[in-house]
DNA sequence: AAAATTAGTCCCATATAATGGGACTATGGA
DNA sequence: TCCATAGTCCCATTATATGGGACTAATTTT
């Protein structure tokens, strides 16, 4: 019951451990007694505590009281002021960067935010086309007419997009928005389908986008990435040649945001 | 050069590693190649990769290019949130609520920002008065009036507190407020000779309250707790009586924010 | 208040699992 | 294209984590 790829690629097993329990820990923050807790790590007290004395002992975790435990106030200076939008700007900027100047083009990173996408990462090519100004990093868009807004959408929950489709109105930005929430389910049944969104004119006349989702290894979509050309301006090739790089570049980041404390 | 204490109380020696190794990573975020970060480790290659490989696999940092690793996505996402006040606020706050129970007065705990006291914790022993009322759970007031206010400039190191002295001015908010920059600075020194700072009418003219210093392994000061009472009110015992138990508590949890990785 | 239960510590013999030397491959800079 | 260094993999050795159990401390029950 381990992953597909590699069984275990090479690693330190009690350090493994340690982290397990400090990863509870840290979800949990005290709410449960540490042998409730800890049941499914089965381990032995003897061991257990070894664990328990060393994360305390190093600042990843304080003892309260009533056999809880909870993130530690090193760890919680240590890691003032990261978040996880921060954090994934952070990580897949540079690929951004790399992937807008091999294309020519801008390329975008963006999560979903109450109903909104914020844009995390905007990475220019060369000098920003004036239509591009539109996008600003850590503000929102609306999703509906946006590549990035499409993916997102078309990866959430069927409830919550249903939520969303019935939330409307849809304004039109240019003569191309889809502003039919009909019209827009069908557009996302496409986007799931071929695992890719494209925004032609539909935010601005002159913009044409292509956008994918960095999928994590659930399968749910924590964020997606585009790249964004003027019409007028410089797009070389197909969309099968950009969207190639889209992916790969999706792919590379993935891996990023796949790890988590398994079992 | 161990504590004093127990040498090594009983650890999981990879484990330390492990987190020693987390610890610099942490706190460097991807500025130093990591050959460089881990120099003072001086653990053979083999082993640092290991545990590097273990400590990108369970989310706690992910591996950026050029030989640079920052925090994981999935740490940061664990820890969302987490601020080092609101965790000692978290961490403190069962402590006080007993000392505020056992002394029957009201207990809080304040750091500095900004050259002003931020109140973190307030607990009451029973109703609470009318005169604490000014007193608000993160909020902040004057430092120079209050108990912590003092312990909290006399612990600053001295550069920082002359600067104070020089920001005044004080404004009097009873007749027995101290105003003169020249009599704070005695005063201030009196409370670190003494480890302790007492109010006594200074911001309230009924409000009398003891603060003590949270002292962490390097004497520094992170916070200050105090215990307030009424004039009117019910302070029961002497100065003594109170100060020892706000000291107990103030060991107790000083404990909490002692730990953090040793060279 | 005493007894019983459970949390947490300490010790130590054992073998498991971390270690680290070294060969090997990938990467990236020049 | 080459060279240096990063990062991986392998494996014999033994250092080190393990866990049983005795023991003490803290809680809870009667």
């Amino acid at each position: 019951m381990e992953q597909n790829p590699k069984p275990p690629p090479s690693n330190s097993a009690s350090l493994e451990k340690g982290l397990a329990l400090f990863n509870l820990i840290a979800r949990d923050r005290g709410q449960t007694p540490l042998k409730e807790l800890a049941a499914g790590l089965a381990l032995p007290r003897s061991t257990l505590y070894r664990l328990i004395n060393t994360l305390e002992g190093t600042g990843m975790i304080t003892r309260l009281e009533h056999r809880r435990y909870d993130i530690g106030l090193p760890l919680a200076e240590a890691l003032h002021g990261i978040t996880p939008a921060g954090q994934l700007a952070r990580l897949c900027r540079p690929a951004l960067r790399q992937l807008a100047s091999a294309c020519g083009a801008t390329a975008h990173l963006g999560v979903m935010e109450n109903d909104m996408v914020t844009y995390l990462v905007k990475e220019s090519a060369t000098s920003v086309p004036a239509a591009l100004s539109i996008s600003v990093e850590n503000t929102q868009l609306e999703a509906y007419c946006s590549g990035i807004g499409k993916v997102l959408l078309a990866w959430l929950p069927e409830a919550e997009r249903a939520r969303y489709l019935a939330g409307g109105p849809f304004v039109a930005l240019t003569s191309r928005t889809i502003t039919d929430p009909r019209q827009l389910r069908e557009t996302l049944k496409t986007v799931k389908a071929e695992q890719f969104a494209r925004d032609d004119g539909e935010i601005a006349e002159d913009l044409y986008c292509l956008a994918v989702p960095l999928l994590t290894s659930d399968q749910s979509v924590s964020a997606a990435i585009s790249l964004t050309f003027t019409h007028a301006g410089q797009k070389k090739h197909d969309d099968a040649t950009y969207l190639t790089r889209l992916r790969a570049c999706a792919a590379k980041l993935s891996r990023a945001s796949l790890a988590t404390i398994q079992s």
